[in-house]
DNA sequence: CATGCAGTTCAAAGCGTCTTGAACTATATG
DNA sequence: CATATAGTTCAAGACGCTTTGAACTGCATG
């Protein structure tokens, strides 16, 4: 059982330029991309990119949000991979900026469809299998495998309630990606 | 992100009285009910208990799953609690036996509705909160106020889509309470 | 009411994941 | 092409959750 920690960032020592509000925002953002099976600090450093509208530098982010240097390269590489976050040079400038390109449902989903639903077919195989075989097993009651057939269920039931989810999610989100875009 | 495991319990050197099929049945339970977020060895006592069909002692479960003794405690109890597994005495006994009682979906729906509901309605007050400060603050701008009323707007659909995926869940598997108590 | 087994508790160990930071590589610039 | 700065990698450490096991409590029974 997961528990959910909410400690507010702007308690730590070091120095913080992040507004208060801001912290709020980032913090809200990171613990529902936390619930979704992400990394907290992955929303987190999309949160501050996309509230500020500005394109940042490896060094800000890891400054405003008290990451580490090797902390905020494989973050903003996972947002990049995941098309969220986008990497701009400006002509004259050192080093690389970070900007927030699209939003995060899109990245949750792209998850929730890959890993969760191979998941939960593996489970569907594996009781599909335990159940066959108890049928060769002389010993096996009839009861048992009814039992076994309603774990089953069990988990189609799971899969057809993960199935909606993103649908939903789909269609809730087509009127938000235009608010996102807008 | 939780990464799952499939080991086969059935690989470690204690003896084993399980049959092949009812450890790949039980893993698979403890894994979907892993997904779910609670702990997986809680999915497999229960699974335990449901496919033997039988009250079991705590030694006996004990020996079965390759548990301690504190911990095969420590399930029963919270599986107790939550309603899905019943503590029984029979007559010149000198132990308790459980058995399981109705299936797991129930507990399932009721923490995601306690526990996961006040998370998100948690992150939307967070996010209503940093949208009210800054709106007080001078220095924030119309187009940061609207970024903050887009994640809001996320915020929202996560908590209507939780919301769907609990009143599914109920709906499917009103069939499946019949199933299970067939 | 003594004895032994059943059951509970909780500090410590185990384990998996996330983060850090130092060494390393790549790249810009004079 | 030398140097400084930006960016990456990954072993070690930090952290949080789960499980263990030994000390403890409670209960049945002679």
């Amino acid at each position: 059982m997961k528990g959910y920690l909410w400690q507010d960032a702007a308690t730590e020592d070091h120095p913080q330029k992040l507004l208060h509000w801001e912290t709020v925002a980032i913090d809200a953002v990171g613990n529902v991309i936390e619930f979704w099976g992400f990394k907290r600090n992955q929303g987190r450093v999309w949160a501050l990119l996309y509230l500020r509208d500005v394109a940042l530098t490896a060094a800000e982010i890891e400054k405003e949000l008290a990451l580490s240097k090797g902390g905020v390269s494989m973050l903003t590489r996972d947002l990049e991979r995941w098309g969220v976050v986008l990497r701009v040079r400006t002509p004259g400038d050192s080093s690389w900026r970070y900007r927030a390109e699209t939003d995060l449902l899109k990245m949750a989903r792209r998850v929730i469809e890959e890993r969760e639903f191979s998941f939960i077919a593996r489970v569907r195989a594996d009781l599909e299998e335990a159940r066959k075989l108890a049928e060769l097993d002389d010993t096996t009651t009839k009861a048992q495998v009814q039992r076994l057939k309603r774990m089953e269920t069990l988990a189609e039931a799971t899969e057809k309630a993960v199935r909606l989810f993103l649908k939903t999610s789909r269609l809730d989100v087509g009127g938000m990606f235009d608010v996102f875009r807008g």
